[in-house]
DNA sequence: CTCTATGCAAAAACTTTGCAGGGAT
DNA sequence: ATCCCTGCAAAGTTTTTGCATAGAG
């Protein structure tokens, strides 16, 4: 996926900040918190964000919180659901959960629990 | 449910705050955040805050997070699925969502998109 | 009487906003 | 040249913590 054209698609300016953010969760392949992307950035925290919402908006990205407080970003792909490790913390993409629910318009879903691995210990 | 009960089992201490969050989560019979569970509260937010997180641990109360940030509470029954809608916000338990994942134990389920009324418009 | 719970105030963690200057088209 | 974007600093929101006092068993 082109991402000079994702962001020129939406009309909005093809700046430094909007590629960085979108090359760097492009390149994690898996949603990233603020936290988890700054060392990828050159920009402001104000920046990221203000820009964070503006993909939201534009349909570009997706956003979730897991349990600590975090907002987790991920380019917008095909729907599927996030597990959240309430023990390890990992976040887990789930391409296997059902997406539907009659009568509703379903946007993200996140899945708290524990995973296999910690369910070993 | 007594709620006395509730408490002395896990052997808490009987207090007046914690007879006071669990009737107001009992009542309301849906999940509250502390600034909807506020007024009928009389201790000070620490308090709230702090036997919330000894009723978790103890298995008493779970919680999720809205996509407004605010972190949601109710007394643990039947495990089931909430919808958030990110257009009015409301909060619904949905009970017939399947909350099954082989090989996860699954602790709560949060839906975030667009409920029926808001669809509508 | 002992140990836990509480209130108050201050801190913490993450995100948002105001404003003036900089950059894309 | 025009508007949108950006950085910096300050404020906002929700939740947590330290400490001294009060209360349950």
């Amino acid at each position: 996926m082109n991402i000079e054209k994702l962001i020129k698609n939406k009309n909005l300016k093809l700046t430094t900040a909007r590629k960085e953010i979108l090359e760097a969760l492009q390149t994690a392949n898996k949603p990233l918190s603020y936290e988890d992307i700054k060392p990828e950035l050159s920009m402001d925290k104000a920046t990221f964000y203000r820009n964070i919402s503006k993909f939201e908006h534009e349909g570009i990205l997706d956003s979730f919180e897991a349990n600590d407080k975090k907002r987790y970003f991920e380019i917008k792909l095909k729907p599927h659901a996030h597990f959240v490790c309430i023990q390890c913390n990992q976040i887990e993409c789930i391409k296997s959960f059902d997406m539907y629910l009659e009568g509703y318009e379903i946007n993200t879903i996140t899945i708290n629990g524990r995973c296999p691995q910690c369910l070993e210990n």
